[in-house]
RNA sequence: CGGGCUGUGGCGCAGCUUGGUAGCGCGCUUGACUGGGGGUCAAGAGGUCGCAGGUUCAAGUCCUGUCAGCCCGACCA
């Protein structure tokens, strides 16, 4: 039993200047966690309670898929991380340390490398796969920005596992596995979530998806639309819509537009002159082809210039060409890089000299909206001239598409484009609290873990990585059940059951029959946190009881004479009077109605 | 790493413009009253004003530097 006259907690009133998000505030306030260092929180007695039935949880449903817990150091050689490359591509992100005869070692961001090789150390046949293990773990990262308290640390406990298989049917298989048991923790969890897919990057064809808990605390941002497709912007495919004919297409023309460097100008212009107005509609940013030149730069350090022609209403989303291109990395093209390459006309770029087997040479992707048929106004490669009613597939041929524009909300939904309904995205945030992904091959031949076949041949094993951010968890739950009163934790992770109110001045007859219920009620199996304290009023408890959110609030106080003890539910507000004599039968079926321990 | 804001008892803040005894509310201690919504009264404890230089007879206040925090962006297996 919890007892609030001894229990190692302090509520604040009002809220930290320095917290921001509202799961950081009430934790702060209802005394669960302290900021100990940048990014780093000491866990209170409520807190770690909770942080632990988190944990509790996941380890339940991971074991409960057959996956196997094991548990590595955080404080990690350099050895392996410089075979897979990531000792330097992990950058300043990764917290390197010295031993005292000036050994390099890092405190582990992820495991991938570590769990390879112990798979390798230990396993060599086809005959002991397919293997998952898993462990749960403090993780550090040298974030350049740790925020909104548990949600963005530089210290923070994450579940990962690992799969490790034969083949890509069994691969296919362990993430499903993987899939179907996040989707029971988080229920369990009491955590609504989003699964989106997300792109793999510089794996390839690997597939990837995200948990995210739709919150605005959240930092990711993904689209969704009412028929149930969400994705990672990153992932979203933009509908093509159907090519035009080309015969009939009035022929395209150069036309004069000083002083028309930016999409806005050339609108405005074309609107303003009578020899270039259209005769169904104004002009709008959307019939402009924008063509933006990038510099990839490669792994080995080769740079390729990239054009990217888009719908000029649109910008380049960064992160969209970086999950693109990679593992290439798309820097700015600067002014020395235009000066090497004069047929490039800042402001007036069009693609005639674009193309790699145009005059530029310059590999030229279009956005897939630029469709064959599809007309445009663009640059002619000429100070003030923009040539007009400009077709693809006639007068140019761009040499691929790629998704690099921005998506915005209001945007046609992928998934209803295809079977030709028009739902449109919407943009929202989350907090990503899972992410499965088949990795592939890549550290396995990074580290050489390879186990014989049937065949007694060598073959390369697939692997799989799956994480949750188990302290993170914590403040997304926090995030996702509080309310103006405060926090409001689901029964399966609160730190009691009942939070046991003594409205008296304590060490009296109604204190002597709330601590008879108490201890009943713990003998039972209802986890009781009793507010015990005498000198304390019955305004400040109660306020307590709803900041802290344990789920039922039982009131032992004047209603005793009458033989009743009053129960209310933190979330819905709902309360009831019962009597004292079925009380503790009460709470035990009340407190049962969501299973745990 | 860029931009903005902020550092004054455990928490929230005022004081800084115009340099001169460090203040308020909450919390904490003691006592009395009160006892179903952060109650009342009285008496207390607690701060080298982020740090380091500088200007000055005198710096929380002015100047320079630096560190830290928060927010936005960049970054984020």
């Amino acid at each position: 039993m919890l007892r609030l006259s001894s229990l190692f907690v302090r509520t604040l009133r009002e809220n930290p200047s320095d917290a921001e998000v509202p799961s950081h505030q009430l934790m702060l306030r209802a005394g669960y966690i302290r900021r100990a260092a940048p990014g780093g929180f000491t866990w209170l007695p409520l807190g770690w309670n909770v942080y632990r039935n988190v944990e509790r949880v996941v380890r339940e449903e991971m074991d409960a898929a057959g996956f196997q817990e094991v548990h590595f150091p955080a404080l990690l050689p350099r050895e392996p991380y410089e075979a897979t490359n990531r000792w330097s591509e992990y950058g300043p992100n990764l917290f390197r340390l010295q031993d005292r005869r000036g050994v390099d070692y890092l405190l582990g961001p992820t495991h991938e490398e570590m769990f390879t090789l112990l798979v390798k150390d230990l396993y060599s046949s086809y005959k002991d796969l397919p293997l998952v293990i898993y462990q749960i773990q403090t993780k550090y990262r040298d974030e350049a920005r740790p925020r909104a308290g548990l949600l963005r640390g530089r210290e923070f406990v994450m579940k990962d596992s690992y799969s490790f298989d034969i083949d890509d049917a069994g691969l296919a298989k362990s993430y499903e596995d993987h899939r179907a048991a996040y989707i029971r923790t988080f229920e369990r969890l009491g955590l609504p979530f989003v699964i989106v897919s997300a792109m793999s990057g510089a794996m390839g064809g690997s597939k990837s998806e995200e948990f995210l808990a739709p919150l605005e605390a959240g930092e990711d941002t993904f689209v969704r639309c009412a028929c149930g497709y969400a994705a990672n912007t990153e992932a979203v495919h933009v509908p093509a819509p159907a090519a035009a004919p080309i015969d009939g297409a009035p022929a395209a023309r150069v036309v004069d537009t000083p002083g028309t460097p930016t999409i806005a100008t050339l609108v405005d212009l074309l609107n303003d002159r009578a020899d270039l107005r259209r005769a169904d509609r104004a002009w709008n940013a959307g019939d402009t082809l924008k063509n933006v030149i990038v510099m990839l730069r490669h792994p080995d350090g080769r740079r390729e210039p990239l054009a990217i022609g888009l719908p000029g209403d649109r910008e380049v989303d960064m992160k969209r060409l970086e999950a693109q291109v990679g593992p290439a990395e798309p820097e700015a093209f600067t002014e020395a890089d235009f000066a090497a390459h004069p047929t490039l006309v800042k402001g007036y770029i069009g693609p005639d000299v674009l193309g790699a087997s145009s005059s530029s040479g310059i590999r030229y992707l279009v956005d897939p909206r630029v469709v064959s048929g599809s007309r445009w106004v663009t640059g002619a490669n000429a100070a003030g001239n923009h040539v007009v009613d400009l077709t693809c597939g006639r007068d140019f041929t761009p040499d691929g598409t790629i998704e690099a524009a921005e998506v915005v909300a209001g945007d046609p939904c992928p998934a209803c484009a295809e079977r030709a309904a028009n739902g449109t995205l919407e943009m929202a945030r989350g907090i990503e609290i899972g992410h499965i992904f088949q990795l592939g091959r890549k550290y396995a031949e990074a580290l050489d873990l390879t186990v014989l076949d049937q065949n007694g041949k060598q073959v390369v094993v697939t692997m799989g990585s799956y994480g949750i951010g188990v302290s993170r968890a914590v403040a997304a739950i926090a995030e996702a059940t509080a309310d103006d009163m405060g926090l409001c934790w689901p029964r399966e992770v609160a730190p009691a059951d009942v939070h046991m109110v003594i409205a008296s001045k304590g060490a009296d007859d109604i204190a002597a029959e709330a601590e008879r219920m108490a201890a009943e009620l713990e003998s039972r199996g209802v986890r009781v946190l009793l507010d015990d304290r005498i000198t304390v009023s019955p305004g400040v408890k109660f306020k307590d009881a709803e900041l802290i959110g344990v789920p039922t609030i039982v009131i032992v106080g004047k209603g005793l004479a009458e033989g009743v003890i009053e129960v209310r539910d933190r979330a819905s507000n709902e309360r009831r009077n019962i009597a004292v004599a079925s009380a503790v039968e009460e709470l035990v079926a009340e407190c049962n109605t969501n299973t745990r321990r």
